[in-house]
Parts: C-alpha cells; structure tokens; sequence
DNA sequence: TTTCATTGTAACTAATTTGATTACATGTAA
DNA sequence: TTACATGTAATCAAATTAGTTACAATGAAA
C-alpha cells in the first residue's frame, strides 16, 4: 500500500508535466471564469413540460432523456427530486411519470426549489473569516448578507411568477 | 512518455481503490449539492469599502488582505478587476489603490459586473440539445431563455439599487 | 544608480460541483 | 418466471474557485 502511494506520488508530477500541461494553457488563459446555476432547473422544467404534452403516452425516463437528450439516470434523479418535493408521482417497477397537481399550480420557483440548485439565502458566498481586528471585516459580513438575501428573493419571485402551465403555453404558441 | 503513461493508467485505478475511497463516502452521501456565486463579488465590496475608511492611509494589497483574511495576490487580483471597469485608481510599484470615483456612484451591481462573477443572461445555464425531434425539446430553450433573463435582471436590478456608500454607513452605524 | 517595496501576472494545486455513465438492486405486470 | 422500469451507488472528466509560490515590471527613496 505504502509502495503504491509513493510510486503514484512520484509519477504523478512527471505524468503531469509530460502530457496535461495543454490543459492549463487552455484554463489559465481565460482569467476569472463564471458560474452558472445547474442545468437540473431547465431539465425539471422540461420534464414536468413533457409529462404534459405526452399527457395520452407513457413518459418513462428513457421517453424523456431522449427528448432532453441525456442520460435515464440523470433524468430518474431529477424527476426523484421533483417526486420529493410533491410536484410529480412516479413508481418503482411502474413506467412513466405524472405532475401531481394541476401544472397552472406548479411554479417555476416550485422547480428551483426541489431541484435544489440554489440554497436559501445563499446565492451569494460571503467570504469567510474576514479580519475581526478590523472595522471593516467584523461588519461586512452582517452588512451585506440582507443585501444578498434581497437580491437573491427578488430573482426568486420573478420566478414564482411564472406557472409551468405557462411554459406548455408558451411552447404550443410557438408551433401555431 | 508511452511508458510513463501506461505505468500512471495501471496505478491510478489501484491507487484509487486502495486510498481515495474515503473520500467518496463523504461526497457521495450528500445527493445533489447547489452553488453559490464565487466571493469575489464580496470581497469586491470588502475592498472598496475599506479603501473609503481608510482613507488617511494606504490601502496595499497587503493591507488589505490582512482585513479580509486571504492572500494578497487575490486581493490584487480583484483590484485588477474593478481597475479594469474603471471603479478604482492603482499604479505598478505604487503602493495603495483610491476609488475612481465618490463611492455614492458605485452600486453593488457596479461592483458584481466589474469582478464577472456571473455571464449577462447566463445565471440560469439551459441544458443544451435538446431533441429537435421533440415539440417540447425544439422550443424549449427560446421558452425558458426570457423567462431566466427576467429573472437575473431582477437579482441585478436589486444590486443596483446599493451603493458602496450605503454600505459603509451601514458598517460605521453597527460600531455606534 | 542602486535598493527595496509594491503591483502585475503566470503557473500550479486541492477542493467542489456538474453531468454523464455503468452496474445492479428493487419493484411491477404479463 | 421473464421482461422491463425505477432507484441508487460508484466512478469519471471537465470546469471553477480560492489559495499559493515565483518572479517580472514599476517607482520611490537612499
């Protein structure tokens, strides 16, 4: 076991200089990068999209990976996270999947938060441990939290203004 | 180099097995995890309030690591953010950086667009190609895309409406 | 002009998260 | 029993973050 690790360690450093550096030119060109909120929130939207329109079919996870062309299995969490949070029924052994209520009663903000791809209050990360020697770094944190709580509940309604039956809408319209 | 490369592809898998599984326990328990927006964003905000209450003295990068407790080349990293977007003054072999301008005409949104913590109308990433042999996979992208721009721009909307300014009356107000 | 502190920046790393994938256990119906 | 679907653990490659070392470039002061 000892010996393994100290070989690994020694390869590694070689192995890496040898053959991955391409990979570094390719990030550390850039700078500093974004981030983005997980694509499960667009998934779960299509999923609860597709249930509807198949209304007549049977919508299996494999039905629905290949409309969100992806994986079952990525599509079986996703729609666990949604059977969780009441928002779909499903059951082992049985195929296909249904909203659990009326989609004009499922929300977009209901999608986000049984995905969850963004904690409350959390949007934003605080750096942690500034200086308490400091004016400055024993308030900031105090400070500027609500001001992020704010935002973040802001984009939050702007969500929950919007009802999936919406999206199905908005989907059928541009077919007409 | 060939050899290097077949020896590292033998041990890494026994390496892994041996050592990392532990690891694993601690990831995988979890489910699916959420992000936040990098604390750049936060530190912006550090930084340029503690520029303004320091006023009488000089704000180095080092200075100013030691209040927000980090390093001071992420510090200077970060500056050369908000140097770029015009929000503060700093010179090579100068010591200290000043904000470019009166900090009642710097709102947090300033501060989050200068450090690029998140993409204009990327906040929300949409999972990408989606069936086109699909009525909801060929629409729903064009659907959800204004619905997650509205969104964000709520969130920014938000931002904006803070200065740096209020920030620091709010700091000075928690110490009296 | 030399010395020295400071900014600017490249290179690298460990830790995390994401999305995808394989494998397999569990559950249901024909 | 067989066949198929869901549930879920285990991995993986890629991307991002925050931190670190090292050093080049700049400017002020002795």
């Amino acid at each position: 076991m000892l010996f393994q690790k100290l070989v690994f360690e020694l390869l590694v450093p070689i192995y890496t200089k040898s053959f991955i550096l391409y990979t570094n030119e390719d990030i550390l060109c850039k700078g500093a990068n974004s981030l983005s909120i997980s694509s499960r929130f667009s998934v779960g939207i299509h999923i609860l999209s597709l249930l509807e329109i198949n209304k007549g079919g049977v919508s299996s996870s494999d039905f629905i990976a290949k409309s969100v062309n992806t994986n079952p299995v990525v599509i079986r969490k996703i729609i666990g996270m949604l059977k969780n949070a009441g928002l779909v029924n499903v059951r082992p052994g049985i195929a296909g999947a249904e909203p659990a209520r009326d989609l004009s009663e499922i929300t977009l903000l209901d999608v986000y938060k049984a995905v969850n791809v963004v904690q409350e209050k959390a949007l934003f990360s605080v750096h942690e441990s500034p200086n308490p020697a400091c004016l400055v770094g024993r308030n900031i944190q105090d400070t500027i939290g609500p001001l992020f709580s704010e935002a973040q509940l802001a984009m939050e309604k702007s969500l929950g203004n919007v009802t999936v039956e919406d999206v199905v809408k908005d989907i059928l319209k541009r077919e007409s």
